[in-house]
DNA sequence: AATGAATGAGAATTCATTCAT
DNA sequence: AATGAATGAATTCTCATTCAT
């Protein structure tokens, strides 16, 4: 019987097949790390994990950081995306509104894998390239900023840089807070935790108004 | 006469022998971590900038977490202290006041070795007994509860623990950030870092007085 | 025509090359066992002794006594073959010629390898799965058993359990007594310590007629 | 108030003193063996349980193999008591009920203390002083030998030496296998064990007469 | 004599990474 | 490209023994 031909271009199906090798290593390590933690999360036990041969996930990743970072990266990707999203919708509402869109859209953001979430913040060394995946920090930053140059004259804050800072940090914080530390908190009340926040820095950009 | 007996207690000069091997390893440790990372930080590699054997790092510490989470605690035992006395001093102060101490004083805490702190920021994994120790962070959520219960008329927050929960989070996280990520911005303005704060934290307790 | 397809499937080759570093690793450990005794074999000299990384001794063996634990396995196997042989060969033979040749095939099994037979009896501690392993002398149980059922009716023994438990720990224990303590009377006359252990034995199984 | 004088002579005391610490030591070594096995029993551990220090377990035995050996020896010397006194009030009975005695007494002998018997059997390395220890093998050698010496014309074996080594080994080893692995079967007929094994031996010294 | 803190060689084991097939 | 056997440096931890007090 003669061999069939492949139909598809060699290149184009080696890329696909690329592709869903490395998406499964990125599953395989969200697995893992969350299963049996950063320490015990070995290349072989993801490679295993994956379907896939060590030599394999090296041909793909140079070293164990950058699986991780990668991961890491599409988690912020994922959680960014949603950041993102709710901003773009923002631009013609009034302050108090927009900060509580904002919040809502942080509080998704946390839950949309918390488990692995917490991994990354209570486990995963921040060193090397894992100290620069701030990106999504980076473009929220950006994000905020804009939002806040548009409403300036509403805004009692002069230095914008310093009152972007304030607030993406304390929005993060506090969802991060209550997301891993607090879950019943949110389960229960979700509204109310959605107010609180968004009455903090609402309160601080247009004080007296509140 | 019968033969003075020895005033000092035998046992002492072991005592103090042990204190000071103790001592010694925990400084090791802190040093060791800032300059190698956590990593790095080899038990042996610690014993040996003790000064000490490996034995006597054992014959103390059951293993590597402890002897972390023993730097841990007392690291947080020293910044536990100056929050402690600040909010000593502010019970009798208005909120505003009493606010701006409180930052002030978490501000200080953060800046008793804020190397180290990063290190135990971004490189110690928190899990195991490391989980738990964060637990000291409990009494600055008491101290600053009894000093709002004190003052429970003029907060326009109905629930105590959430409110606690949020100025606490809130506090700690932005004087996180801006001393590990932006101590430019403190070295050059810290009055303005606690300013904004205290605006944001007593803005949020007592709303429209601001 | 079609390219010949290989023959020899492509996992053979590191089949091969596994199944020799377990016996290089099983070699070395005799070997070092005989040589070094029991506490001074490491993994690590082994392994180097095996001509392999530690590594590979533990992608093969979980640890230590799993190691000794396949050696003595395997030693109990090649002693066990003889006895086997030599119970197949007997089913047709009476009593006291079938014990002698029990106890001919339990010296020969003695001599397989004294000293590291030497080396299980004295230095490895039978503790964890090497309490177990000795289980594999209940074939030696069973095939004795086997026979004695056979001959039943020229037994003088009722409980045949017990019979076959006194019989095996007689000849076993004497031949390593013998074998370990007394090799040179073994060099001289081999011939009479088979005769009086046969004597002792079947004389127990049929007494009077001896 | 006049501090009062020993009454013992000081040497005395010390001597007593030292017996005594002997003592704990051996006993704690026994109990720590049990109780933790071979490879866990330290001797900074049992100098804890034994109340004494380290340094002075170094006092008083020059290594852990010493301790050891000495346990063995304490433990061999009791056996062997019950072996001594039983052949002792044998010399005048016959064959078959001398033999019943010895049985009856390497019985007891072996039930002395089990648990620690069992732990010099699985555990304790035989190497070094500890496999010279042998000294109840060499007595009860003796006393057989003697006994047999002096009961030479009922005995259908002509090399004593080699009957008594049989003799001893044969009981010795069937007394452990039963008292170790079947030790049911000894507590639901102790008599059968007995009788068995004494028609065994009985019927190898003196065959046709059983 | 006793104490117990200190020692440090050495053991078991892990795991990121390489490379022959 | 994939495989998975092999590597070996590095790490944690133990424990018999010593010795200053």
């Amino acid at each position: 019987m003669a061999r069939t031909l492949p139909t598809i271009p060699r290149k184009s199906a080696s890329q696909q097949r690329s592709k869903a090798t490395v998406e499964a290593l990125l599953d395989a390590t969200a697995r893992v790390l969350v299963r049996d933690g950063y320490d015990r999360a070995s290349t072989n036990r993801i490679a295993a994990k994956a379907g896939v041969s060590v030599g394999s996930l090296y041909q793909y990743f140079p070293n164990k950081e950058a699986l991780v970072a990668a991961l890491v990266a599409r988690h912020n990707r994922e959680m960014l995306q949603l950041i993102r999203d709710a901003l773009k919708k923002v631009a013609s509402l009034d302050l108090a509104t927009a900060m509580r869109e904002m919040v809502k859209a942080t509080l998704d953001a946390h839950l949309v894998d918390p488990a692995l979430h917490r991994i990354f913040a209570d486990q995963v060394p921040r060193m090397g390239q894992l100290a620069k995946i701030e990106a999504l920090k980076e473009e929220t930053f950006a994000l905020i900023r804009a939002y806040l140059e548009d409403r300036r004259k509403e805004i009692a804050v002069r230095d914008l840089d310093a009152a972007t800072s304030i607030l993406a940090t304390t929005v993060e914080a506090l969802t991060h807070e209550f997301v891993i530390n607090k879950p019943n908190a949110l389960d229960r009340d979700r509204d109310r935790f959605v107010n609180e926040v968004t009455r903090l820095v609402a309160g601080y950009l247009t004080p007296g108004r509140a």
